[in-house]
DNA sequence: CCAAAAAACAACACCGTTGTTGATTTTGTA
DNA sequence: TACAAAATCAACAACGGTGTTGTTTTTTGG
């Protein structure tokens, strides 16, 4: 009763704190290799180098550990999306942040398909939101759709971080490809692919969306093009 | 030995065939439920409407049952990728086609995944090559990057086919969002998004790759563009 | 009606995984 | 040295999956 300051001084004797951290590696490596379910708590304890029962001292269940797993992929991807950097590196940064780690890329992509949803909608949200900024400012073209535009970068980075390592040079040419790739997407975001003249099916349907609508924009602009 | 034709009437009691192609069905649908590894032979049985003893007598081995399930995928995507249309459907169809068949285009972001590797290499290449032919055609732009756009295209429409459903109307709306998507690419194939002008350092790294390159294809083109 | 194919059914052995328990050992701190 | 947290270890029950076997039932062509 008389001792005020209950000392906080929290006793560690074999290091705890390590091994849950060796543990939650090894499960995000395992689940980002095979799928999130596709591990065994053996397989985890074992390459965490620790006994399988320590395992479950530290997680109750091994729904807990994945769980876990998930919750600090949140985390971090909600880091990365948060960092402000010059807008013309976003495209290069994203590509090497998800090229220098595959697990969460993979991660996502596993959350994506099995769709127990998108990890961390706040940072789907404001990437939206920074998509449809863009597309309202001075830098950006008109009549773009922002949602389908951030649809597409993102699965193109994101599928593109995956098979980078696929490359005849392997992971070594990795980094040497995605400058390939990035230069690409930026080409594609600054001129398209396509001459306009060329395609005017295409142009029809890009300009003149669904019911003929006004026609703002010079309709007229590719019929004089030739080829 | 009287006998010259030897009856090649099969004798087909209770419907071996029928049964044959439900389990495929069902291990399809399982496999792109959950991943292609992820699934038991008795779910498989029991949606097939068939005793699990009957898919042993089928399919010797799970693995076996699972091979089946990816030859028989294998297949499909190349029909569908040898499919001639004009050129201005492609989009749509491609779009359309995996809209319209989740399994494959889950199975196949699966097998990336994995990366037990892309299905049908074959398949894989002679998209490429057609790649290849429109950039160095007079309908595309010139400086193309025909493989990385490649990869940008076949990503952005697999992981959209995947994401369509999750929209607000569910897969009601799915359709109507497509059609939104394939607007959006080819209005980004068409015009790209950004106007150059604005973004002085992407144009230098797209025009001016490694060292400075010779100035081929107007570098002033973008300074005169207005929307 | 008969014979044989195809399917269903029940039972089994085997294995790996999960989660628990209780006893034992290591190790830092006081 | 003594205490106690943390990790190890062995053993266990329960469960569910795979693959096999032998038997029985249904179906159908001849």
């Amino acid at each position: 009763m008389a001792k005020s300051p209950p000392p906080p001084i929290v006793p560690r004797r074999r290091d705890a704190e390590a091994n849950h951290a060796a543990l939650l590696k090894a499960a995000r490596t395992l689940m980002a290799e095979n799928g999130p379910e596709a591990f065994t708590v053996s397989e985890v304890a074992h390459r965490a180098g620790v006994n399988r029962t320590t395992a479950y001292q530290h997680f109750r269940t091994r729904e807990d550990l994945i769980g876990a797993v998930l919750a600090e992929l949140s985390n971090e991807t909600s880091l990365m999306l948060k960092a402000k950097l010059p807008r013309s590196q976003l495209i290069d940064h994203m590509t090497d942040y998800f090229l220098d780690h595959p697990e969460i890329a993979r991660l996502w992509m596993f959350q994506m398909l099995l769709d127990i949803q998108l990890p961390s909608r706040e940072g789907w949200n404001r990437y939206m939101k920074a998509m449809r900024n863009m597309a309202a400012s001075e830098q950006a073209q008109a009549g773009i759709d922002p949602e389908m535009l951030g649809h597409i970068l993102v699965a193109a980075i994101l599928v593109w971080s995956l098979q980078a390592r696929n490359g005849p040079e392997g992971a070594a040419g990795a980094k040497k490809a995605s400058r390939r790739f990035t230069k690409e997407l930026k080409r594609l975001l600054l001129f398209g692919a396509f001459k306009p003249e060329a395609w005017p099916d295409l142009y029809a349907a890009v300009r003149a969306p669904n019911a003929s609508k006004r026609n703002t924009s010079k309709p007229n602009k590719p019929s004089k093009m030739k080829i």
